[in-house]
DNA sequence: AGCGTAAGAGAACGATCGTTCTCCACAAAA
DNA sequence: TTTTGTGGAGAACGATCGTTCTCTTACGCT
């Protein structure tokens, strides 16, 4: 097993456990015997198990972003694309392993930690740009896509905490009612 | 010192240490120090660390409805009632201690004990409520009203995140737009 | 074959966790 | 004054934390 093998296996398990139990919950043993990489071996990859939220960080980013671009490039029309966003909540809430924003988790528990804040802060912003893109493409303001993001990440709790994928059904109608008060209704092609 | 005292130290003591540090960060002996409260005093007042969570989340509920429905009472005006949900959030993300909704870390960092789960959710339905009395008020649908909720809940995560005050008055002008949208703009009487 | 070295398993380290127990000081009753 | 008992301080308990170290095995090189 090389070192890209190692790392792959460590991140994998650490990002199972972390957001399933939360991350003061898993220590280290349970880390090794689950990714199957030996403590020595461990900390020659990775300098502290910070440095491993870090990498889970990281690679959770890396997915949430594949995911969500893959989801809106199924779709053509610009405000569909947008509404797309919360289509891809939809899935990733039924997924029964859903626990929340691991992002938002990670914040809560250990956000004192300024790098882990500092990751957490950059994914969110990236998600910001993401949606003010998004938004600008269907000839949306900057000010429309907040308000179109606060409502993917109220969704995102919401849907923890109740146990139920319905938010981002209820998330999605309310943007679409922001997008026509913004841009009117464009489901039919105006000239 | 009575019990009814040394209870009130104790919780205020770790609300404050468990929601600046993290639950889990914080140790029984810290809060022996900081309280003042003997540890055997502490172990006769609660059974286990986890009761003391427990009445942490429900003194915070409290605080949390008492300050709300303060601020909602100070207008009259039905739709500005409901505005006023997205004023008291941004008086709290300016609290230098704001470090977002405590309920969500504390779901996020142990919410796999089902007690601190089900005190979370009944913290969350019954903002649930609130909303939808508070919309009906006004006019308006409960489904308006869990869309008003998703703002909000947005609104809590993102401004401790980016470490703003901002996304409540964003919320707030969401909000606007979502209410002017169902019930049309009632800011001058029409008969 | 003999030697050097890297990596494995897991014991050990000091610290701290939640919880319990011991010991002592002081106040009320006899 | 002596006795009894309640409660405080904090030591102690076993477990587990993140991290390091020891010991052993096994493989590459000459």
């Amino acid at each position: 097993m090389d070192d890209v093998e190692a790392r792959r296996r460590v991140i994998e398990a650490a990002d199972r456990l972390y957001y399933g139990n939360g991350i003061q919950a898993v220590g280290m043993d349970r880390l090794r015997t689950e990714s199957g990489v030996s403590l020595k071996r461990l900390y020659s990859l990775f300098s502290s198990k910070e440095e491993i939220v870090l990498g889970v960080l990281s690679h959770r980013h890396q997915l949430w972003t594949q995911g969500l671009e893959a989801q809106v490039s199924q779709v053509g029309a610009p405000q569909d694309r947008v509404l797309a966003v919360y289509d891809y909540l939809a899935g990733w809430f039924t997924d029964d392993t859903f626990r929340g924003c691991g992002f938002i988790n990670a914040f809560g528990e250990i956000g004192t930690a300024p790098s882990i804040a500092a990751a957490v802060r950059e994914h969110k912003e990236s998600f910001q740009r993401f949606m003010v893109g998004l938004v600008a493409q269907a000839g949306g303001s900057a000010e429309l896509a907040g308000y179109l993001a606060l409502l993917a990440e109220g969704a995102q709790t919401t849907a923890a905490i109740a146990g139920s994928p319905d938010p981002a059904r209820q998330a999605r109608r309310a943007a679409q009612t922001l997008i026509s008060a913004e841009l009117g209704d464009r489901t039919t092609v105006t000239v």
